[in-house]
RNA sequence: GCACGGGUGUCCGAGUGGCCAAAGGAGCAGGGCUUAGGACCCUGCGGCUUAGUGCCUUCCCAGGUUCGAAUCCUGGCCCGUGCACCA
């Protein structure tokens, strides 16, 4: 088949027929699904195309069924990457030219289009690069609306962005607040993981600073993770034989590590340095503690780390092992102790104070935990290590504060946390500190600390009123698949306060600070509503959209005729606008793969809550899963990647998208095998060429006078083509594909086998359905096929046909000759008969049909004695004695598939299946009554039951 | 750490209470076709048994619910994926 073709001829015969360009019809329902629109910034690859067929799949299959259907497109070209693949282009950098050449496939004199400018770079990557986004799509046969292309640097989309900033604002969704970044002190630059050599994905870890009065203005500085047990602290630990550092902080002096102030200095401003000490100077002395208000004495310990926290640590002995330890050692060298010129009593008068409750570990669970473990010395690391994490862990968790704690009695340790450092901090007895969880390299080469970046904007997602609202908005909506419903929910938990400004980036200037960038999650979330008017609005210089009138258009706000007249807009333009978004939104479907969903996915219903009305918000998302191929991650750096292009060159657009929706469930991970790939073409290639050569015998018309195969299959193409609708209903698009198309044929190839004449008329019924139904998927074969049957316009005029009238009983009268078929085959083998001369065939007699039936009305659980008992209230089967028992027993062996087993006229079928079966195996065949046998040299007739007749060959 | 998902025969993978010794494919073995190779077609691939069958042992491990479990519940072991400034 010339695919190539077929598919040029039907895409310019859409375009030109304007098929996928809907005009707003008042009484039509819409179906508006759209799909988050790509970044486009390289190749095409099947990953990618999957998703947006299956939303093409989606949006012409609703057109079949009779809805206005909208599926806009645009691109996503805010942020950073573009501009930062420019200016390695321009600076000539080869491993970029090398990624652009190679994997996105542009020839090396494209290039100057790439290095002239970011403008230039993306519209050469959207509208001329021949393996880019558009002309994969183009190929694909993708129903888009063409009208309505945007790309997120359009001046008027910079000006509908400023609006939703603004209107966010005016609810009080945007704040300013400080936040801690990594960050690379010799780029002086925020670092994403994708910008390090070491330590990706190692997060930030918010420390406790707390503060230890050793004079007037003079604190001892212990940085630590659970602020919560200040109310042990029994004394503080540094090391005699470092340096630590005097620094004025604010109107303070702090006495820390040297390592500590390297990185503080990037979180606070007003910080100096005054001079150094000796830990050594510092061991014996008393400094009143945070949160008892008590003085405790500062004791040597070779345990501190100078690089981690402050080198100072404050001494838990109740709740950290190595605190106990590290004192009980002390405690245990007196010789030690008097070196440092300590006083022996006072220091062996220290003890744990119970502070936290812990099921199983009492109220000490430090000191239990190293007796359990056997933990002697400090010496014993790893064991130490262990026993932390488990003590930290079980408290947090399991933990309760007890009556030494003060107000905090009988608080869960994780909740008292947060309180305890909130009011050190209020007393200013404490400070925060961020610190790396480990070592953290920027590809630069050097070592990446925390920085709090002042008055940074973001959108406030924690907000309560706001969560709850869209929460209420996510549970109105079908999620796609259900299940994944629970995974929103989970991320509408934990969403936290989104920054969303940036310095650099393409993208809109944030309306509040205009030298900023809104970074592309941010200006990505409501431009759904956009697309509904993207086509008009393009007449409209960008200067005059001020708020007012996005408020108009979307909210309704204001009178048509003042805004008109301030901003010098046509009324009509207006009012065009307007009751195009009123008529397209809400949006039915918002698509995109899976991993989306704890951003943008999210995003976009939380701001659709925050900015438009309950009606007019989304009514569903579908959620894509990833494409591996050949059971690994694709990646366009490595090569192993299949680019859409390609495949669609060889096996043409309608395979490509019907494999990628045939594999498994649009949810599903896709494992993409070019081997099983070949192997189904050749099938379903064989299939479609056979119906096509059919379309030439077919003929529309009334279908009358149908024979009993004729009737099965007529009935089989209903049961397909129902169970086709329920699939695609529910997106189980692989279900509905497995109907029309493998199975059916299977249908199809027993119908030809089964067939003794030519029924025109059932032939146009059948390939006129199977091309509606398959035109979802195979868009450009489906409309040459019904352009074959006949038909003038394009085949998303046509309507798939919904409930169509089965019998079941017609299917179960066919599954007798079927079965009868295998039966005779395994008796052929089994008895090595090469030819038989003649079948027997022996048909179940009338009281073991009755027996069934009473069994099948009346008996509840497949239990012998009552179903004996059921049957034995007949006069007829109680005279047949162990004879009937014997075939009760049989019968209810198989009792679960039996029981929805449709009873039909088992004579009737296989006698005018006599023919049939007598032409199949080339000899003559007798079917009789059990009862009623002239011939049963073998006495097989005996065995005969329900839809299972005895057999004899000769 | 938190969250979500998953462990099925030689391999990939379908299967969510009985129709399941478990779809489909790959692979392997035998046969057909062919000068040969490829492609294609047929048969078999847990064990024993059989005129269309029946039985035994199996779906990570251990328990449990049920007349009945690959499928449901509990515990354990193992493996993926995401976790925010990145589009």
């Amino acid at each position: 088949m010339d695919f190539k073709r077929i598919e040029q001829k039907w895409q310019k015969f859409w375009s030109s027929n304007k098929v996928f360009e809907p005009e707003i019809k008042k009484g039509k329902r819409p179906f508006y699904i759209q799909v988050a629109y790509p970044y486009p910034s390289g190749a095409m690859h099947i990953g990618h195309a999957r998703t947006y067929t299956a939303t093409d799949v989606a949006a012409k299959y609703k057109m079949l069924t009779g809805f206005n259907v909208l599926m806009p497109m645009g691109w996503h070209v805010s942020g950073t990457p573009v501009i930062a693949a420019v200016e390695a282009l321009q600076k000539g950098n080869e491993k970029t030219i090398k990624i652009f050449h190679e994997n996105a496939r542009i020839p090396k004199e494209d290039f100057k289009y790439l290095t002239e400018s970011p403008e230039s770079f993306v519209d050469y990557m959207i509208n001329k690069a021949k393996y880019g986004y558009k002309a994969g799509f183009k190929k694909l046969g993708l129903g888009i609306d063409w009208r309505r292309e945007l790309k997120t640097i359009d001046p008027q989309y910079k000006r509908f962005i400023e609006w939703q900033y603004k209107t966010l604002a005016s609810k009080g969704y945007i704040i300013k607040k400080a936040y801690p970044v990594r960050y690379c002190p010799q780029c002086k630059n925020p670092v994403g993981d994708h910008d390090l050599s070491e330590g990706e994905g190692l997060g930030i870890q918010e420390y406790t600073l707390l503060k230890f009065k050793l004079d007037e203005n003079t604190y001892l500085i212990a940085a630590t993770l659970r602020p919560e047990t200040v109310f042990g602290q029994t004394n503080l630990w540094v090391r005699p034989d470092i340096e630590y550092a005097k620094v004025k902080v604010g109107a303070e002096q702090w006495i820390a590590s040297k390592e500590f102030f390297d990185k503080y200095k990037e979180q606070v401003k007003d910080i100096e340095k005054v001079g150094t000490l000796n830990g050594s100077e510092l061991v014996g002395r008393q400094v009143l503690a945070p949160g008892i208000e008590r003085n405790i004495i500062v004791l040597p310990a070779d345990f501190c780390d100078p690089a981690t926290g402050t080198g100072i640590v404050t001494s838990v002995p109740s709740d950290a092992p190595i605190d106990y330890i590290a004192l009980r050692e002390l405690q245990q060298n007196q010789a030690l102790a008097e070196s440092f010129g300590l006083n022996y009593d006072l220091l062996t008068s220290i003890k744990p104070i119970p502070i936290i409750e812990l099921e199983g570990y009492g109220n000490l669970s430090a000191v239990k935990i190293c007796n359990d473990l056997g933990i002697k010395s400090q010496s014993d690391a790893e064991k130490l290590e262990e026993a932390k994490k488990t003590v930290y862990k079980l408290g947090f968790h399991k933990g309760i504060m007890n009556s030494n704690c003060n107000k905090y009695a009988g608080m869960q340790v994780n909740k008292a946390k947060e309180l305890v450092k909130k009011e050190l901090i209020e007393k200013n007895q404490a400070a925060i500190f961020y610190e790396l969880e480990g070592k953290v390299v920027c590809r630069c080469g050097s070592q990446c600390v925390v920085r709090v970046l002042e008055d940074q904007w973001f959108v406030k997602y924690s907000d309560e009123r706001w969560k709850e609202e869209s929460k209420k908005t996510l549970s109105g909506m079908q999620i796609v698949p259900a299940l994944f419903k629970i995974n929103y929910e989970k991320v509408f938990e934990w969403l936290d306060d989104k920054p969303c400004t940036r310095s650099k980036g393409l993208g809109t200037n944030f309306p509040f600070q205009k030298e900023l960038i809104l970074e592309p999650l941010a200006d990505s979330t409501i431009y759904m509503a956009y697309f509904t008017i993207a086509n008009i609005i393009k007449q409209v210089p960008a200067e005059k959209l001020e708020p007012e009138v996005f408020d108009y258009i979307f909210l309704g706000k204001g009178r048509i005729a003042e805004i008109s007249k301030k901003y010098g807009i046509k009324k009509s333009v207006l009012k065009e606008m307007h009751d195009s978004f009123k008529y397209w939104y809400p949006l039915a479907y918002n698509v995109s793969a899976i991993e989306l969903i704890p951003n943008h996915m999210s995003f976009s219903i939380f701001q659709h809550t925050a900015i438009f009305p309950p009606n007019k918000r989304q009514k569903g998302t579908l959620n894509l899963g990833m494409v591996v191929l050949e059971g690994k991650k694709m990646s366009s750096s490595k090569g192993n990647v299949v680019l859409i292009n390609d495949l669609c060159d060889s096996i043409g657009a309608d395979f490509v998208r019907f494999f990628l929706m045939n594999i498994v469930e649009p949810w599903e991970e896709l494992n993409w095998q070019q081997r099983e790939i070949e192997k189904s073409f050749s099938k379903l290639n064989s299939f479609v060429e056979l119906l096509f050569r059919n379309a030439s015998k077919a003929k529309k018309g009334k279908i009358k006078g149908l024979n009993l195969p004729e009737k099965w299959f007529y009935n089989r193409i209903n049961e397909r083509i129902n169970e086709y609708v329920q699939a695609m209903e529910k997106m189980e698009f692989r279900r509905a594909l497995q109907c029309i198309s493998f199975q059916l044929l299977k249908d199809f190839n027993w119908y030809e086998h089964r067939k003794n004449k030519y029924n025109k008329q059932l032939m146009y019924y059948f390939l006129s359905n199977w091309a509606v139904c398959i035109a979802p998927f195979m868009p450009h074969l489906a409309e040459e096929l019904w352009q074959k049957l006949g038909n003038r316009s394009s085949i998303f005029f046509a309507r798939i046909p919904k409930k169509l009238k089965t019998d079941q009983k017609i299917s179960a009268a066919e599954s007798i000759v079927a079965n009868i078929v295998d039966d005779l085959n395994e008796i052929k083998k089994l008895a090595k008969i090469d030819k038989p001369k003649k079948i027997y065939i022996y048909v179940c007699s009338e009281w073991k049909r009755n027996l069934f039936g009473l069994l099948k009305e009346k008996l509840q659980i497949p239990d012998q004695s009552s179903a004996i008992r059921i049957a034995m209230s007949d006069e007829s089967i109680k005279a047949k004695g162990q004879y009937a028992v014997n075939i009760i027993k049989k019968l209810l062996a198989k009792w679960s598939e039996l029981r929805e087993m449709v009873p039909v006229d088992e004579m009737k079928i296989l006698a005018a299946s006599k023919d049939f079966l007598s032409g199949l195996f080339e000899c003559d065949v007798i079917v009789q009554l059990e009862d009623k046998v002239e011939y049963d040299p073998k006495s097989k007739a005996k065995d005969a039951m329900p839809f299972k007749p005895a057999i004899y060959i000769e």
